[in-house]
DNA sequence: TTGATTAAGTCAAACGATTGATTGAAATTA
DNA sequence: TAATTTCAATCAATCGTTTGACTTAATCAA
């Protein structure tokens, strides 16, 4: 009863779960086969019709077992920011965002979250299925929301301002740019992997391009996506 | 004699490029099936056997079939872009970079590149194969050297230098995530699709954008993620 | 010009392998 | 006993690939 539905359900089911994300995490939908799953997790191949009614339910599952994976850590950390940004200056929003944003980074560089989300996460992006549904519900509309609060407490602007949002778009596009293009960067720098200081020095470089941004003067024009800004 | 190879071969082979263009761009690799692809081109199965020698053939001659497509119409752009830089003075390389990335931003949000690429690129970005070579060295290479010349010219250090490296790539992230998280931003901001007004909005809020970054000052303790700068 | 020869390209048909899914019995648990 | 879960075996469908015959086009000797 202090457990939600997942982990009072039979242990094969969570076993499926972890190995259907770690496979769903680096390969694509069509690229991972059922038994592949069921093998991993030392499961029987009907288990996956058994439990999820499908290799496509297993999929939809997963899903939703990353993003209430991820959520738990971040929904706590997001709240937190929220209250403190309401009981202090405006002009401290920005270190929230930073720190944030910084702390996010390193997870997606080296946590858990970094291995499987990525791949997930663009794919729905890239070719949205009901799955994105969840993600964006559970992990990327929060996230984009405080952010954009942040930012327009910060930048004096309303948080339903296009510009609020595009700019938190921004600020993040800046930051997962670094797990995205990790490929790309790390050939460029003849390095085979991040080390941890490498990411001090990427960190150090990123807080200063967070507040460069931050710090820009608003469009002078007050040029809105949808409508006039208040 | 005057075309390269590709246009000397036979019509399916460039029908079957088309079609896989399209279909590999869209869905994984494994998600394409040949079937699919020679229906839509019109050709007989064992027309892919013939021509690239099976499927794997297929995926890597489309590859550098994109990317060829690509660096011809980019190349020209960004040689022309050094030289410009050269024979101006450098406070000028900021104006060059912005409009090299706002026309970038144009096309992978509304050219035909934009649509095919994107997918392509990530997939290989987060899980290489030999492809990824391909496009390395014709496109993201070639864009991403001009970018750190342009910006150490303007800021006053090495073209070598990582910091230059990394505020190219933090300049390309900047612009690409609107193309890689368009999903997103668009529900976050109730819109089904970009119109051309939010675009000239996205090119206005990301010229300021750029100009912040490039404006803001280096690391003053000198962190470097390679050796110290000179 | 003619006819034979060769090579290139295309075609329908079929190959074995693998796919996701299902079955009904067996095992387990309550 | 009854409900839940697991299992080996099997299903039809689809996968990428191969085959050998067929068509087309170019080449060359007569």
């Amino acid at each position: 009863m202090s457990e939600n539905e997942e982990t009072t359900h039979s242990a094969t089911r969570n076993r499926l779960l972890q190995a259907a994300l770690q496979a769903f995490g680096s390969r694509d939908y069509d690229g991972v086969s059922t038994r592949e799953i069921v093998e991993a997790a030392e499961a029987n191949i009907s288990a996956i019709s058994y439990h999820f009614g499908g290799k496509r339910g297993l999929y939809l599952a997963t899903v939703d077992f990353l993003a209430e994976k991820l959520q738990s850590g971040m929904n706590d950390q997001l709240e937190q920011i929220r209250q403190t940004a309401e009981e202090t200056p405006p002009d401290r929003s920005a270190t929230l965002i930073c720190d944030f944003l910084l702390h996010f980074l390193e997870h997606i560089l080296l946590g858990e979250m970094g291995k499987h989300a990525p791949g997930i996460i663009f794919r729905e992006q890239n070719q949205p299925t009901e799955a994105f549904n969840i993600l964006y519900e559970k992990l990327l509309a929060p996230m984009h929301h405080t952010l954009a609060l942040l930012v327009a407490r910060y930048r004096g602007q309303q948080a339903s301002d296009p510009a609020s949002i595009i700019m938190a778009h921004a600020l993040i596009g800046q930051t997962v740019i670094f797990r995205i293009g990790r490929t790309m960067l790390l050939r460029r720098l003849n390095l085979s992997a991040y080390s941890t200081a490498n990411i001090e020095t990427l960190k150090n470089q990123l807080r200063r391009n967070y507040l460069a941004l931050l710090n820009s003067p608003p469009d002078p024009t007050e040029t809105d996506i949808r409508h006039h800004a208040e």
